[in-house]
DNA sequence: ACTATTTGACCTAT
DNA sequence: ATAGGTCAAATAGT
């Protein structure tokens, strides 16, 4: 595979990095004026905010990769959103693993103290829970409750955060093949009310584009293979009412959530932009090539649900 | 009886 | 050798 290591096609990753920096700069200019407007929700900003944190989040990750003396001190680079206990996920400026894989992480609160971070969508059964060196609390381990009839490969990990006993860590791997039963609906897409988000979301979707030709990017999302194809990114959700399940009974659905997803692989690298051009506007945005692109995406199964919100992106 | 959870054992990658 | 991930028997809940 190829690394993003070493400063090869330096002159033409700089002009990606310049514009995605143009990107950010006009993200805080949408920031703003949604700020003065009285009808902009707190989520949409805060969805705004994390989007923003991501994308520097993500220049800063490229450039530690590219320019190692130029890396920032971490003091510079914290904020409210990124700086979380889980560093891992911050730059990926670490020397890629032998196995290639991506994950989605998101970060959500539980309602009232829960046990749990709640209704995400889907139904899934536990089936494993380890204590995890230097951290104060066991990661569970779930599958998908259609494993077996349906062949559904999902997988996530919940971890409730060190630092704050309301948050929880959760990483999903793969994606559902699974048809959502009746009465188990997926979230709701955020801010439906508010038309200005979602053509901000819509624009911040579109501006999110890539290379179609690294490994043939086009057509719906194939059915995963059994292995493992986790995805990781990263991001904030909030409690809101929702209809309860089994999982104890907690009433809550994941808010937009920002992410920034890596990848690793080209086969990966398929995965998620197949979920993700079927949201996507056409991309009239300067494509990033999948050295660059990998570190941001948004993860719409996790956030809007695809697959139940075809109309949220005409 | 069936389904979900718990938990120690086992497997695998590092 | 160790940590993380999964399996599967035992247990609990409906």
């Amino acid at each position: 595979m190829e690394s993003v290591e070493g400063n090869g096609g330096g002159r033409g990753n700089l002009q990606l990095l310049v514009s995605e920096l143009c990107r950010v700069q006009e993200l805080v200019r949408q920031l703003e004026l949604h700020l003065q407007s009285p009808d902009t929700s707190v989520d949409m900003c805060r969805a705004l905010s994390a989007q923003i944190v991501a994308l520097t989040d993500r220049s800063i990750g490229f450039v530690a990769a590219h320019f190692p003396d130029a890396a920032p001190t971490p003091s510079t680079t914290s904020s409210p959103l990124s700086d979380v206990s889980d560093q891992p996920f911050r730059t990926n400026t670490k020397k890629r693993k032998a196995t290639a894989r991506w994950t989605s992480q998101v970060r959500v609160s539980a309602a009232g103290g829960a046990e749990g971070p709640g209704d995400d969508g889907h139904s899934w059964r536990k089936y494993g829970q380890k204590d995890i060196l230097g951290a104060k609390h066991p990661r569970g381990y779930y599958r998908c409750t259609h494993r077996n009839s349906q062949g559904c490969a999902a997988t996530k990990q919940v971890q409730r955060a060190d630092e704050d006993h309301a948050l929880f860590d959760v990483v999903y791997h793969g994606q559902h093949t699974c048809r959502p039963t009746a009465g188990r609906r997926p979230p709701p897409p955020p801010n439906q009310h508010n038309p200005h988000a979602q053509s901000l979301l819509h624009s911040l979707s579109a501006g999110l584009t890539v290379d179609t030709d690294h490994g043939g990017l086009h057509g719906a999302v194939s059915p995963l293979t059994p292995e493992n194809r986790p995805v990781v990114a990263r991001g904030q959700s909030m409690a809101s009412p929702v209809a309860s399940d089994s999982n104890g009974g907690l009433a809550m659905s994941p808010y937009p959530v920002t992410a920034y997803t890596e990848w690793l692989s080209d086969g990966d690298l398929q995965e998620v932009v197949s979920a993700f051009t079927a949201v996507s506007a056409p991309a009239p945005a300067p494509t990033m090539d999948a050295e660059f692109m990998p570190y941001c995406l948004f993860d719409y199964d996790l956030t809007f649900n695809v697959d139940a919100q075809p109309s949220l992106f005409p």
